[in-house]
DNA sequence: CATGTATATACGTCTTAGTGTATATTGGAA
DNA sequence: TTCCAATATACACTAAGACGTATATACATG
């Protein structure tokens, strides 16, 4: 699991952008008016989510369309999946913990 | 969503310190010795994911054992299952690209 | 080629967050 | 109560990242 993907979520603005994403891509201006970003920083954060992989760029004429692509997407999922046996059973593994707590005290 | 799961996460320590108590809970000084950090490092980090509500806390003697809390598994999962006909379909939705260069040419 | 529109980048500033060291706190045992 | 083990926190330092402003680049059109 690569974390610039994580990272590329973890800011506010960029969530937003996402979260419009979600709805379709968008060009650069649309997005820095719908989110009232002006457009150094849409072109900024757009930079970021790029470099982690998360959006794509379309150029059409002068504008540049961005749009969302599916990979981290299907990461995170895959991540998720990956351990829903052992997070949809709320952790309760009480056997683990005590082979926790025995590792601890060999290490004494 | 709350993306302060995603701040939590989106840190390579923490995420390394997630990845571990995945195998089960564990004691400060347990994740302290596996992961190689200095023991302020990690009640720090600990405690960062304890207020994002990652981890939760359960004193044993003199020890503290952290596990890792299904909530914010949940959170993510619930996330990318909203949104999981969209992405699976690879975003290919020419025809919202078309709705949204539309909205912006009304702008004008 | 000159101009306007759309977007990207460079730069200085400021804030946030991680690190290491030292110290405080908590609980058990002598 | 005194001592030790385990953990948490305070503080100063540093680095990363976000912001705003100014400027550069790319493309279309006249």
């Amino acid at each position: 699991m690569d974390f610039n993907t994580f990272t590329a979520l973890a800011e506010p603005n960029r969530f937003q952008i996402i979260e419009l994403l979600l709805k379709g891509p968008r060009p650069v201006n649309e997005i820095s008016r719908l989110l009232k970003f002006d457009q150094p920083k849409t072109s900024k954060h757009l930079r970021i989510l790029a470099d982690a992989g998360v959006v794509e760029v379309k150029p059409m004429a002068q504008k540049r369309v961005y749009a969302l692509s599916p990979k981290p997407f299907k990461d995170i999922n895959q991540w998720i999946e990956s351990y829903r046996q052992i997070w949809e059973n709320n952790f309760d593994r009480l056997d683990t913990l005590l082979e926790g707590m025995q590792e601890a005290h060999d290490q004494k």
